[in-house]
DNA sequence: TTTCTCCTGCGTCCGTCCCG
DNA sequence: CGGGACGGACGCAGGAGAAA
């Protein structure tokens, strides 16, 4: 304590409201210091703001970030959220704060060469014995950093970088416990080489006896990660010109070049080709599909009318998550697609009516389905273009989504179009979609997967026994690689996308493909019994009509 | 072929709600 | 404040596909 901050709590008037709180403020701060210590030698009692009756371990305790005093993790965010001390600016924000990791952040100050955006990816993190380890090693920070140059301006990207230090981490902490190896700079020596391979098998639940790995694929990434933070650390040692550093991670570099497949990767992969053997393939009924599809327009209308009624992050959450699997289910995409999905894309979408030129190409039928369907292009992967097909239906719901924002406490630095409340993440596609495949009432709900549904169109489309380069517009609209070429469309790639496809995808909805089998996609209309199931209220109409114009002629 | 990055399905644990 | 119940957010394992 500073004689300057005593001095000051003094001057205060006896009694004063600020005199007890900068009073308080010291305690906790003097507290502090020596909880500190006691939790760093293991040796004395620690100063609680309570006592408690239950005995917890040192380990149990955190200091809140904002008044210093030691409360139980386990009860921290209920002090937070009434904390005296809480800067003002803090209580703006609703919702999920990651308090524990925000107090452990705070009490490993090892934050000085990482830049904040690196700070910020770390608070995101679940707070445990494995993050703080990854806060704890220059190494691994070094690593988040390095993945953050990379990485850092796509939030999209942050799962991954969370999973990638994890791991480290996890290696890490069976280092420091089994092997008494307690940074990656010792653990790269040469000396140590056999004991980091061991440790990198037992992380990963290597068999001795069975040669065979309980999680072959993390061996494999912690190899990875580890060559890594091998080269991270050799540049370190360049810069500070510290030479033994440099022999070892040299030394590391070609060991592990020359050992890591005979000792690691080898019996890893064994391991994941004996699993993968056996596995039976399976897709989902058209029926099972068309069951989801059903309960989905249910869910969709109760949401909205729900959301209509009361805003709430409740009854917004609901209807993005219906709404979300619509547009996946529909699509047949991956869910993490859509996921990414931004607001910005969405409202920038291509709304300008067909050339003239391009329409006299199509039938009446296709030129319906181009203005029923809107289409959103995303970047995808690799930059590579991906084509998302909206139902009236889905962007009338979509709009009133964007809307309810702000009132559903959807925080306006939150860039996605599904967007979670109170926090800085989107839905995750794959949850939606299982969560209502379960609801269902399928038979297989366990089938009712992206990837399946991905593979049911593929499937169903060879059935079609399309043209060559009609199977190639499918395969491109799926996102599969295919060497396109232009010179067999007569249209524009977008527009005879969009109509064929949208074609496909409703006779798949109405369950109807069987009757199109042998037809390629010119002759395929839909018939008027192929109404099977209705979806879409207004899409029946639309078809009603089509179906009329198509038997007038 | 090896390496890297991203995606998916599932289980679990944490935050929140609510009551005493 | 203590503690039980519940549902959703997140981590983990592993697969897929592209780049090197």
């Amino acid at each position: 304590k500073t004689h300057a901050d005593v001095a000051r709590v003094l001057s205060l008037p006896k009694k004063s409201k600020d005199r007890m709180k900068m009073l308080t403020k010291l305690r906790n701060k003097g507290n502090h210091s020596h909880n500190s210590e006691v939790l760093a030698s293991g040796i004395g009692s620690l100063k609680l703001r309570r006592t408690a009756k239950t005995n917890y371990e040192g380990r149990d305790y955190i200091h809140c970030m904002y008044c210093q005093a030691l409360y139980l993790r386990r009860d921290l965010w209920r002090h937070v959220r009434k904390c005296s001390s809480k800067p003002v600016e803090a209580n703006s924000e609703v919702g999920r704060k990651k308090v524990l990791s925000l107090a452990s952040m705070n009490e490993s100050a090892q934050c000085q060469q990482i830049s904040p955006g690196v700070w910020k990816i770390l608070t995101g993190m679940k707070d445990d014995e494995i993050s703080s380890t990854v806060r704890s090693d220059l190494s691994i920070l070094q690593l988040a950093q390095s993945f953050f140059n990379k990485h850092g301006q796509d939030p999209t990207k942050y799962d991954y970088i969370h999973q990638r230090l994890r791991e480290c981490g996890r290696l890490l902490l069976m280092l420091r416990k089994d092997f008494s190896i307690h940074t990656f700079e010792d653990a790269v020596r040469p000396a140590n080489f056999d004991v980091v391979i061991s440790a990198v098998k037992k992380v990963s639940g290597y068999d001795e006896e069975k040669h065979c790995y309980h999680t072959p694929s993390l061996a494999l990434k912690l190899g990875h990660s580890l060559q890594k933070v091998n080269d991270i650390l050799h540049c370190r040692a360049l810069m500070t010109q510290h030479s033994t550093l440099i022999k070892s991670t040299q030394s590391f570099k070609t060991l592990f070049a020359k050992k890591c497949s005979e000792l690691l990767s080898h019996t890893a992969l064994t391991t994941l080709n004996e699993q993968h053997f056996n596995k039976p393939s399976t897709l989902p009924f058209t029926e099972d599909v068309q069951r989801l599809h059903r309960h989905l327009e249910k869910k969709t209308e109760l949401a909205l009318k729900e959301l209509k009624e009361h805003s709430s992050p409740k009854s917004y959450s609901e209807l993005c998550k219906a709404t979300m699997a619509n547009v996946i289910l529909c699509n047949r995409r991956r869910g993490g697609e859509i996921s990414k999905m931004t607001l910005n894309g969405f409202q920038e979408r291509d709304t300008s009516p067909l050339h003239k030129d391009v329409a006299f190409g199509l039938t009446k039928f296709e030129l319906h389905l181009c203005q029923h369907f809107s289409r959103v292009e995303l970047r995808g992967n690799k930059g590579r273009k991906v084509v998302v097909l909206f139902s009236p239906d889905m962007v009338n719901n979509i709009t009133l989504l964007m809307e309810k924002r702000e009132d559903c406490g959807v925080m306006a630095e939150n860039l996605f179009l599904f967007a979670r409340p109170h926090c800085l993440t989107p839905f995750r596609g794959q949850d939606c979609l299982r969560l209502y495949a379960s609801e269902c009432g399928a038979e297989n709900p366990e089938l009712l997967r992206s990837t399946q549904l991905r593979k049911h169109v593929a499937t169903l489309s060879q059935i079609l026994n399309l043209k060559n380069h009609e199977l190639d517009q499918v395969a491109n609209f799926l996102g599969h690689d295919i060497r396109v070429h232009r010179e067999y469309y007569r249209l524009p790639e977008a527009t005879t996308q969009l109509a064929k496809i949208s074609k496909l995808l409703i006779a798949m909805e109405k369950g109807s493909l069987k009757s199109f089998q042998g037809k390629t996609l010119e002759e395929i209309e839909i018939e008027g019994n192929a109404f099977i199931l209705c979806s879409m209220k207004e899409l029946d109409l639309f078809l009603a009509n089509v179906e009329k114009r198509i038997t007038l002629g």
